[in-house]
DNA sequence: CGCATTTTTGATACACGTCAATCTCCGTGG
DNA sequence: CCACGGAGATTGACGTGTATCAAAAATGCG
């Protein structure tokens, strides 16, 4: 996992793409930040730099006319997070990590962010937002499966596993209490559909695998 | 409104930032297109070109799973759309005028988007996000003022000034009945917060005036 | 004028919110 | 090792805001 890859390659890694993105692994790993569930990964108006997120979930958070924090977006595997801190060198929201993760500084290496990978982070973030829209509509079980499905990624055993993030988090996305989010996840586990995924020699209690029907 | 500006100025226009501005609506008027409330604007796997929002509000739709057309984003005057077109030369949702509005050709000239331009409207996607998932909770009282405070815009007199769009697309946006919406817009008539503007010789019969309290 | 679409209104049903009590988990310190 | 405490999760009883269904009225358009 760790071993430099980049002493492995016979001729310039960048010639394949395998080599390259074994190389880029290699380089994440190196400048990757790990957060755990709850922990605040930047703050609004603090000055910062923009991630792209390895592994884990994120949410946004934004203040509202009260003072409080109001659920604005998420962030999943890929996705890019704070760019506004190119142009403003601000950050405009508050991020909190939803799941333990990990994150690398965007963009990779000392290069800018060319145009092309703008366009691609934008069109990422608008399907997102669609994504964000409908986790609000529809009954209380459709929309934490459709949260679930979000977050969920397929693991080596072909199963979809994945971190739940805690019930004031599922709560505040799909816009409904946290009791009814309680009961919705209890008639997930006793269906099955969701259930506890143990990793031996871990203490993480929150991984569970999904299993659709 | 249509009178060529760029003959009126004594100097180069572009030393002054009034003068650049109108400037530019000369140069928007030009190029501009209208659509009508209900249009379709563009069809998702269509090529075309991205927009620039002059005036009206637009809802953004995705396909859904059943073949069926989900709300997926909201644009309004300012905003940019379709610039997934300028990646993938295709669109990635259905776009439809929920008022009467005009969008003109973006990035505007010939030239090509900047980064900077890029950054701007990336900035102004994930506040639009925070919008829009806001605009799906509270009470339906609630959503509803949201939504017309972001379509209102400060006309001439003061006043908030916009056209409402058609109930089926305020219930869909909020994920509210069209039934709900029609109390609920009622009851705003009945209290004087909406208030119906009659433009003479002008047979738009969805102009509102907006007045908080 | 006549038809299709949209809006309005009323009666009833229900999914989820609210409130309150209890339970589980997990870190902490004696 | 166990008692303690706080945060979060669970469960139950009950209330309510909005969905649903149905029918009438208004609007827009050729």
């Amino acid at each position: 996992m760790m071993r430099n890859d980049l002493t492995d390659a016979k001729i310039s890694p960048f010639h394949y793409s395998a080599s390259r993105k074994r190389c880029q692994q290699h380089f994440e790993a190196c400048r990757t930040r790990s957060f755990h569930q709850g922990e605040q990964i930047y703050c609004a108006r603090a000055s910062g730099i923009s991630w792209r997120v390895i592994s884990g979930s994120i949410r946004l958070n934004r203040m509202a006319n009260d003072g409080g924090m109001l659920f604005a977006n998420l962030a999943v595997e890929g996705d890019v997070i704070g760019t506004e801190t190119l142009l403003m060198g601000r950050y405009e929201f508050l991020a909190v990590a939803l799941s333990d993760c990990e994150l690398a500084p965007w963009p990779e290496g000392s290069s800018s962010a060319s145009r092309d990978s703008l366009l691609r982070i934008l069109a990422a973030a608008e399907r997102r937002t669609a994504d964000v829209v409908a986790l609000r509509s529809g009954l209380a079980m459709d929309r934490v499966m459709r949260l679930i499905a979000m977050l969920a990624q397929r693991d080596e055993q072909a199963d979809f596993c994945f971190a739940l993030p805690k019930g004031q988090d599922i709560s505040e996305i799909t816009d409904l209490t946290k009791e009814t989010i309680s009961r919705t996840i209890s008639i997930l586990k006793q269906k099955g559909i969701l259930r506890k995924k143990v990793i031996p020699g871990q203490s993480i209690h929150r991984n569970y695998i999904f299993r659709e029907r």
